[in-house]
DNA sequence: AATGAATGAGAATTCATTCAT
DNA sequence: TATGAATGAATTCTCATTCAT
């Protein structure tokens, strides 16, 4: 509108990120882009010229997420004590998780398809796999347990704790160590379920159930 | 010409929430009114005179799942195990999410706030925490795990396997597994947290953050 | 199911008709949907009730077009003079092209890609080659003379009177009689280019260059 | 540092218009001005920096036409067979629209009533009239044609041979030898309709109605 | 009561044009 | 002068909801 100067476009992608970030957190996913835009105090137009499509955006607040997950699996694969670097990838993933809402609602969505973000969950996945099987080796963790199990539950214990957030922004670290515990159990009686194939992102040509396996 | 009408209203009600079920299930909360009203083989005028908002059909799908989840935990309470019970209910409850993808989405959403759907969904806490409170005597589970938690792990351990359910639909009972382990560890340190309050619905008023505590 | 509101959508289809015809006719087919829709007298919701999309409503325009062209045609099969025939259908086609500003635009729209319309294009083709085929036989045009011709003459000569329409409606009477007089000029030596092969609208599948051939 | 600047927007505003011709030869007045740029190889701003707004674009564009248009007309009213002049300036003028999608469609346009654009057209006619009565004195063509006539079939050959294009890029020429052939038929009966006004731009006031007469 | 046509407030996206650097 | 980021009006289309029949 009444904006004093053209700003900088770097400046603005990071304004724009910062606020579909928040928006997308507080709102879901079907907060309006003018609703993004106006956040970032900027004009509509704006945010298509950086971001062309709705899901080009969700696609790029995915990157982040995931290059900050990818960078602490990566930190911690050089961590002494396996099952502590498990633990803490996971209460760092949480912790990410935690502060937005469309976390949730992206699965399944065409974002998810963006070739950049499949790597890196592909890249992420991978990452997890070896931070596990170190962990299992150490025999801090049940021999059943994969990668893809570590990877799944981050987004459970996100979603359990969920509710409290507003009023208890920590009370995921409860179910952390719940979930944790339930991880740990070696004397416990073989998993009534087998451990999950690695996660696939769906092909951009099957389009009936939009959810991930 | 007695009461054909309202035989046919009558009918007409469970056709709908058939059909929005299924219609929610699959495609989530965004799925028009319209196509509800194809798959239930009716005039879309007709959702609108039984259910005058998209909201009240959501509370009213709500209300079947509490109903049934409230169902299950009253009957349960009479059992001899309370353990077995408790483990019983979470499976039968997560069983009821993986059915339907509309469950994670409709948190924040107005249709929690209908005066029924508050108290359908207060009176299932106070049966889960009765239910979870034998397990904790029966020393089943630990004893700083409340009825809020499990509550809370239902949607949880639904969402942790929910990428999942395409290809494996039981998938959820790995996660039940490891999530009940890790309520029983007895042996472990204190959680790192306190037990959650009480779930509290949103009061209607209160419109900047959607998230239930 | 008795039909009481549907008076009102048959109503309403023609005025859409008769607004979207003439409003394509005054601005081309660049139009906004809601000025038709203002024409009609009716909401946006409502043009789109009618015409999913924009090109749909192109086609349904071209349809009444084809089908007065093919009904003309059609009648003239069975007049004694082939010549006299084939004169009148041409001048029939081009006044109703002299109505509509859109016809010259909404080539390569793939509102011509609508089956109905390429059926009815096509059929159109076959009654205008039997039609010429008539006038050959009876020595009323040149030997070497389509329906192909034919019919990319009349929007040819249609074009060519275009600039004068507004003030001089019935100018390509003119035009038709200069061509015509060419179709017939017997004595003349062999067109210096073969016959056009039959029109054949484009598949959807190519997408580079929108034109017919 | 002379004139380095100059000599770069000369060179700037010759790649525009070659870039600008071939876009909307291509796709059509539509083309956005960013395609433009971006075929000529220049940002945006420069595109405006030469032409105002898009109409300037097309009106200059016009003016290449135009001028070509000119040339050759002035330089066949030398020719010694009047007749054959006609038809060399009329093959050519077609061949120029064949190259360009956009001619049609300019029709209309606000770049039509660039004062500029609007003498050139009268320049046009005017020799135009000049060849044409040439050809009407030595008996090439019928006593009632008139050089607004033949400026008009250019036009409407064009358009005849349009969904041939791109299949039979000299198709038009079977047009314009019928068009010549009914244009010299000198024992027909007088034409049906009388000559054509001379070609007015229509003034940039009346809004109404956009086609010209 | 049921129907389905009409409504109109948005939603995403495009693009000519402006303007700061 | 050239650049390209920003603007915002305009456009197509969707969908919850209302209402006449």
């Amino acid at each position: 509108m009444a904006e004093p100067g053209r700003a900088d476009g770097v400046r603005n992608r990071r304004l724009l990120l910062r606020a579909a970030t928040e928006a997308f957190a507080e709102c879901g996913v079907d907060v309006p882009m003018s609703e993004i835009a106006q956040r970032a105090g900027v004009a509509k137009g704006t945010v298509f010229r950086h971001f062309p499509t709705k899901d080009d955006l969700l696609a790029a607040i995915m990157m982040q997420l995931l290059d900050r997950l990818l960078g602490t699996a990566d930190r911690l694969l050089r961590a002494a004590d396996a099952g502590r670097a498990l633990r803490d990838f996971m209460a760092h993933g949480i912790g990410l998780l935690a502060a937005d809402r469309a976390f949730c609602e992206v699965i399944g969505r065409p974002s998810l398809q963006h070739a950049e973000v499949r790597e890196a969950i592909d890249r992420l996945c991978d990452s997890v796999e070896d931070l596990t099987a170190r962990a299992r080796h150490q025999g801090a963790v049940r021999g059943d347990i994969t990668g893809t199990d570590i990877v799944l539950l981050l987004g459970g214990i996100h979603q359990t704790a969920q509710p409290l957030l507003d009023r208890e922004p920590r009370a995921w670290q409860r179910f952390l160590e719940i979930a944790f515990d339930g991880l740990c159990a070696r004397d416990s009686a073989a998993l009534p379920y087998p451990p999950p194939a690695r996660l696939r992102m769906p092909d951009p040509s099957s389009a009936s159930h939009p959810v991930t396996a």
